[in-house]
DNA sequence: CTGGGGCCGGAAAAGCTTTTCCGTTGGCGG
DNA sequence: CCGCCAACGGAAAAGCTTTTCCGGCCCCAG
């Protein structure tokens, strides 16, 4: 059993396929009795107007492509979720492409989206450095990154605020009397890394204790907090890069004896689920809100196919998730 | 600029439309120079089909449809991962659609895939029961569920082979000679708790300790491991339900002054790495390999559209990757 | 009673590709 | 030298929808 085309409506309703279009869509001048006569045709079918005819006529495909470069990673699935969801409400599609920061890979899908006719391109990826522009190939197409950054002046630019996030995180500690804020976070070449740290020395100002880098790991948590307490002033406080370091600091806080949040209080970054209320305590954390991000890149990309031109950076708020390690 | 059509290359190459659609599929049969005509003219307009109007002819559209219900949470990635590897290298989209286990949203966006003209749907979600079928309103479409069940009679359903993998696990446990084997696992109402209880059960056999079930948790992993080790006879191995509870329970051990593996060895289900490998020590863990799951539905899933009917429940096999706590 | 205007609905083209069928041309054999 | 066949390329339809333009009908007014 096929689908039902217009014409199998128009036939059963005994009128032509252009009157049962406008029916359908509410344009043209006709009668109510026809219009009614078409819609129990339509309901009587099943019909389901063929999207790819009507994309054919409009130019415009509703679909959109997502090139992910973390293989669809623990970053990019919020982001996905909160892109999908508002877009699914507007009727478009969402293809996913995992492009891994291959270049080859990434070249290859674009051009099967372009063939698919796709109405906009959302790059995602976690990577330290800016990434290139898309290339287009000439065909002006709306795009956005998200959490991700490149040199493409066209596009628009959706990234977390990491510096605020990092001021709220310090000064919630500096509400709570903390002295020597330490900061214990991941490789310096990272562009987020230097943000965060940017907005915990502004902070904290002279309450600012010593800074380590290192990578993003539990084992580098631990690592990294048994050095810090062995410093003078030894921190009663530490505002960490990601949760993975900060629940390895906790662990090896416990283990040296010091009690958390009491003598050394903790925040992570990232405020992964698993990581923050597994940890012992359960870990305050800054959350990127990156569902939000995805929402807000599906809400500019919907107004982008409809001719709106936006570019530049967008930085949006992170909020601070309290629980007992502070 | 537009995109080129294949008027414009009809023109540019002084020949007829028909004739650049042979020459670009290999089809009719055309000169050597004419084609090579074609190809100079393709390249210098950059010209890619378009796939919409090819669509509309074969009744293909060239994607399919993912629906996951865990809005793309960490069992949904992997299997997306290879099924998107797989079906691109057929040219073939995917579409993701996230249900979160409402029947409304997957009635909608079951509506808005079939109106793209979809050529098959793929289902995942982490359930404890079986789900209804899909409705496709009359449609026969290729269904395939993945790492989830339906009734659906005409769809192919792929699962990890759970029973196997906790036999793998339990003999890997044999082999190292301990004599009382726990089992410490998730709520009994999964069916793949009962399979691996039953796996386990049965390579075992008079070796075989206790069983506790639980919730999902490391809290749990490190309740259940206490209840455990206060049994008689003392277990000298745990075979645990997922790697959170794996994890738990190794915490647990450790500060009851238990040495893993020397006096109880440990086995997690899942291998999810930022568990199993942060864990203390890193964990010993069944791989359901749902990345190859997932790209068996995309094998499958393109025989399918190629007209060949699957129906049926697979069940592909598990590793075990060895770690420290064994 | 006739002409005009407004309301309705139909016909056809456009959007882009594939495929079938057919006409033309060139070469070769008789 | 003529005719036929093979090779080649073109024309047109099909696939499904939207939209514009146009024709017809009815009613009202003159």
């Amino acid at each position: 059993m096929k689908a039902a085309t217009i014409h199998d409506v128009a036939r059963a309703a005994g009128v032509s396929v252009g009157t049962v279009s406008k029916a359908l869509n509410q344009t043209g001048t006709l009668s109510q009795a026809t219009r009614a006569r078409v819609m129990v045709a339509v309901a009587a079918l099943k019909y389901r107007p063929n999207v790819l005819a009507k994309s054919l006529h409009s130019g415009l495909s509703g679909a959109v492509g997502l090139i992910s470069n973390d293989s669809f990673g623990r970053f990019t699935m919020p982001i996905m979720e909160g892109l999908e969801g508002v877009l699914s409400a507007h009727g478009i599609g969402v293809f996913m492409c995992n492009a891994t920061d291959d270049p080859a890979r990434e070249r290859e899908h674009l051009a099967q989206l372009m063939a698919k006719q796709i109405d906009g391109i959302v790059v995602t990826s976690r990577r330290a450095d800016r990434r290139p522009a898309v290339d287009l190939e000439g065909i002006g197409l709306p795009v956005i990154f998200v959490y991700s950054q490149s040199d493409d002046p066209e596009a628009l630019t959706l990234l977390p605020d990491d510096e605020g996030g990092a001021q709220m995180a310090v000064e919630a500690l500096l509400a709570q009397g903390r002295k020597c804020i330490a900061h214990l976070t991941g490789p310096e070449q990272f562009e987020a890394v230097r943000l965060r740290q940017k907005g915990w020395a502004e902070a904290a100002g002279d309450r600012a204790g010593a800074v380590l880098h290192g990578p993003w790991s539990e084992a580098w948590g631990r690592e990294g907090a048994a050095a810090l307490m062995a410093q003078t002033p030894r921190p009663d406080a530490m505002f960490c890069g990601n949760d993975q370091i900060a629940r390895g600091a906790a662990d090896a806080l416990r283990e040296a004896g010091f009690a958390v949040p009491d003598d050394v209080a903790l925040i992570g970054f990232d405020n992964w689920l698993v990581m923050a209320e597994a940890a012992c305590p359960p870990l305050t954390s800054v959350d990127m809100n990156l569902r939000e991000l995805g929402a807000e890149a599906g809400r500019r990309m919907a107004e982008m196919i409809r001719g709106t031109k936006i570019s530049g950076t967008v930085r949006l708020p992170c909020s601070l998730i309290r629980r007992q390690s502070t």
